[in-house]
Order: structure tokens, then C-alpha cells, then sequence
DNA sequence: CGGAGATATTGATCGAGGTCAAAAAACTTC
DNA sequence: GAAGTTTTTTGACCTCGATCAATATCTCCG
């Protein structure tokens, strides 16, 4: 993390006080009476219990939802009766965003933890971004974002090895959590091993087997739910596919 | 698809002249002077030969394309070297939503067969969608569309057999044709089995036994690249993997 | 604290699908 | 239409990770 991003993560803290709505008003800054605006529609949900639902698949669809603390899994069920995750989410990310296609929650979503959540009722959210570009843009962005995720993660279960799944799911947790202030290699895992591998298209045992894996070649140390990544290069190493995007940002010159 | 709909988008087709922008105008309805300014910013592009790139991972964003006619394919390639499907694009489907977000692709896109393409600039959209709600309201639904896309298809290499990712696969084209009022049982595949391969993250040889099996147990008949499906009922039992909201969509009781 | 139920680890076995290889069919180009 | 290239099909084999099973560890609660 630069010391410029640490400087703005804490301006916006200010700004959004202690509700995180950075996705929203990071990175193009909204003018402060903007977030004023913003903060005035948000709604404060009182805070879930492990294994309380946020929403379920099926249900009208009439808010955005952006986590403060805790995590939060998104899942769908197979006709064959068990779940499938389709996504975690952490301090600062937002939930519902494929439910506005057709005002329905296309998924189920229920805490791992302890969770606060802030609510964004969305026609208001819609009614703001009409008068306020800026925060359309943002919308836009942060819309795009997830289409970007997805196609990553599309990418990486259509290719990949379980090592470079699990490698990568690792990565992309310590990637998150540093973006907001927490560890980059020393995190908890609130999920179970069994969400773990219906997230990557595992079964949960080769989930445990890699995790000992990766202790045993001292790249991690795992305790239960408790993670220290101990050689992250070696963890990069692992994940080969690489976007264009990347390759480019990394070396212009190709 | 309901008599309403079946209405609109023939409305749309005339508003929208040859160009197939129903994706954005459909299904709110834009009020016919906004379609007029919307078709004022669209761009027309010279046609795409099989094998020509529409954009390359990397480049700058400036447009989002509207395909016409013909088919195009989205891919990133991977640090071995070789390529990785990431989407296929059919008449009246979007390309570009991924590079909104940070300005620039994060994929490539390639014509897989001759191809006629709309360009829409993108901070004209915005600036529009500024100004005419409902076209807002339309631009997150369309963001939003791609966001539940990835996310059933995530669940699909997630956690289904070869059988399952294929069978789908054809279900989606079907469906997508017959949306834009091509044969649902008879079509081309512009694409080849190693693409198909590459984007239900399969091998070639996969792909193809698969198309064989089918045809032997007369589901389908496969004749190289044209695909005429017989029995779409055996096709769709064999999709296993059906989310929260169809199920309640197909029987609201439970 | 102790027992019950959930969750995680580890081992053994097996099969779906990947990989390698070769032939066949289709498309290209002169 | 012949030669060369690309794509598809089919066969044989083998590997990675799923599945089944047993044990160990954690967590919750009386």
C-alpha cells in the first residue's frame, strides 16, 4: 500500500465516517455536499449473527448492500440440493449488484460473522446519480468491477490446477484485505473449507490437503482458520494465468 | 417470452433501424426522441473479417460495441502462452462492459466470423444516461445482466461434469438465437471445438466426444460446425444446476 | 467439565477427463 | 484438383482430484 492510498483511504473515512462507502466514493471523489447526499439515503441494518441471512434468492430486490465488518457469502442451491457459493464478501464490497437486472436477488446472501451492513435503497441510489455524474460514473465503475472479478474467476476455474485456485483465492483475500487496512498476511478465514472448495470447484478435502501442502513447503502457516502467508512470491508463482491487462501494466513495451 | 415483450421489441426494431441496439433500449422503452439521441452518438464500423481483432487487451477504452451481425470472442491468454476464451458475443450483445472500470480492455476481442459492429462512445453514453433516466436505469440493467451471466456460468465450471458445461453451452446459444429470432434448433457455430474447449474450460477432444455421444444417443445431429438439436428436453435435464430465483420463478410456492 | 455435533485432517481407491498420438475430414491456395 | 494446412474425430493411456472412510480437533452448551 503507498502512503498516497493510505492518505486517501483516511480522507475517506472521514468523509464516509465510520460507514464504508469508499466503493462508492473512491477513487473519483465525490464532493463532500455529494457524499453529504449519499450518506443521507443510506440505512443502517442492525448487526447479523453467523448463519443470519441478508437476502435470499428470489426476493424483491430493493436495496444495495455494502458490508462494514464482517463477511458475507452469496450462494446459489443446486437442484441437487446443496449449495453453491458464488462469492465472499468483505469490509467495503458490495452485494446485489446482479439482482437489478430484473428487481429480483438472483442469489442467497448470509453472514459468516458477526456482519454490519449498510443499506442503499436503490431507486434513491439511481434518483442521486441521475443528478450527481460523478456518482453515476462511479456506478458505472463499480459495476464494471464486478464484470471484471467475474471474468478473472471464470478464468481461473475454467484452467487452473486446485494449487492454483486455492493459491489465488489466497492471494485475492490478502489483495482485499489489505486494500482496507487490515493485514496483508495475516488474516482469518471466517469461511469453512467446505465453502472454500464450492467457491473454487473443489471438493473441501483437496481444499485441506493444499492448505497442508503449503505448510508443509513453508509458504503458509494455517491454523485452523487463522492464515500467515509466509512466502507470498511462492504463492504468486503458483497463479500463471495472468490477464493481458496485466502483462501490459507490468511491461508497456509488449 | 410474453406477448408484451414480443410487442416492444418489434417497436424497438423499428426504432432502432438496422442497428441492434435493442440491448440498451429494450425492454423500459425508451421514449422514441431518445432513441433519436442515442442513435445520434452510435457510430458505424466497417465490417470484420474472420480472424480481425475488434480491440486488444491493454488498449485504451473508448467505446462500447454492439454486435450487428456475426459473432465475436473475448479472450485473454495466459502466461503458457496460449489463449483462454472468456465470452462469446451473438447479435444485439454488448462488448466493452469489463473496461469501464479501470479505462481500459481487459480482454481482446477477435471476429470469429464476417462481423458488423456498432461503436458507441462511451462518455457520450454517459453524459446521455445523465440526462435520460430511463437510458441510466437501462445501462445497470445491462451491467447488471453481465454480472448474473458470470455468475451462473461460474457456478457451471464450478461444479459440473463435461456433459453438464456442454449441454448448457448449447442451451445458452439456443437461447440467444431465438431471442433475436434465429432457429433455437438449428444454428452455425462460428466457433471452434478448441474455443468451445477454452471457454467451458475443457480439452478440444472433450468437446468434441461429447458432441459425438450426443449425436449417438439423438439429441442432437453435428455436421462439423451446424448444430440442429432434436430432443431439447433431454438436453435441458441434464443441466442439473438451477439457481434459487428460477426455482422460484418456476414454482413461487416453495 | 464432558458429551454431542460440526469441522478439519489424512489415507485409500477410483474414475472423469486430460494428454498424447494418429487418422480422417475440411478448408486454402495455387 | 492436388498439395499443404488446419480442424475434427477417435483411440489408448494416465493423472489429478473426487469420493469414501476413519480419525482428530474444535465449538457449543448444559
Amino acid at each position: 500500500m503507498t502512503e498516497r492510498n493510505v492518505i486517501s483511504l483516511d480522507k475517506i473515512k472521514v468523509a464516509c465516517r465510520d460507514c464504508s462507502l469508499s466503493a462508492l466514493c473512491l477513487p473519483m471523489g465525490l464532493r463532500p455536499e455529494d457524499v453529504d447526499r449519499l450518506h443521507a439515503i443510506v440505512k443502517r441494518n442492525r448487526p447479523l449473527q453467523r448463519g443470519d441471512n441478508l437476502f435470499r434468492a428470489g426476493e424483491p430486490f430493493r436495496h444495495l448492500f455494502v458490508v462494514k465488518t464482517g463477511a458475507v457469502k452469496t450462494f446459489t442451491q443446486t437442484n441437487d440440493g446443496d449449495e453453491q457459493v458464488v462469492g465472499f464478501h468483505l469490509p467495503g464490497e458490495v452485494l446485489g449488484l446482479d439482482a437489478i437486472q430484473d428487481g429480483q436477488h438472483g442469489c442467497s446472501a448470509r453472514a459468516l460473522e458477526t456482519t454490519a451492513i449498510c443499506e442503499l435503497p436503490f431507486e434513491r441510489l439511481e434518483d442521486l446519480s441521475s443528478n450527481i455524474p460523478s456518482l453515476q460514473h462511479q456506478m458505472f465503475r463499480l459495476l464494471s468491477k464486478e464484470i471484471s472479478h467475474d471474468a478473472e474467476m471464470m478464468a481461473l476455474l475454467g484452467r487452473s490446477t486446485a494449487e492454483e485456485r486455492v493459491a489465488s483465492f489466497l492471494l485475492s483475500l490478502s489483495e482485499r484485505f489489505k486494500r482496507r487496512g487490515f493485514s496483508a498476511t495475516d488474516f482469518f478465514l471466517s469461511m469453512s473449507r467446505q465453502e472454500i472448495g464450492s467457491y473454487l470447484g473443489l471438493a473441501l478435502e483437496t481444499v485441506s490437503r493444499l492448505f497442508t501442502r503449503f505448510q508443509d513447503d513453508k509458504i503458509l502457516k494455517v491454523e485452523r482458520k487463522h492464515v500467515q502467508i509466509i512466502d507470498i512470491d511462492r504463492l504468486r508463482a503458483m497463479v500463471t494465468h495472468q490477464t493481458d491487462a496485466e502483462r501490459h501494466r507490468a511491461n508497456p513495451s509488449t
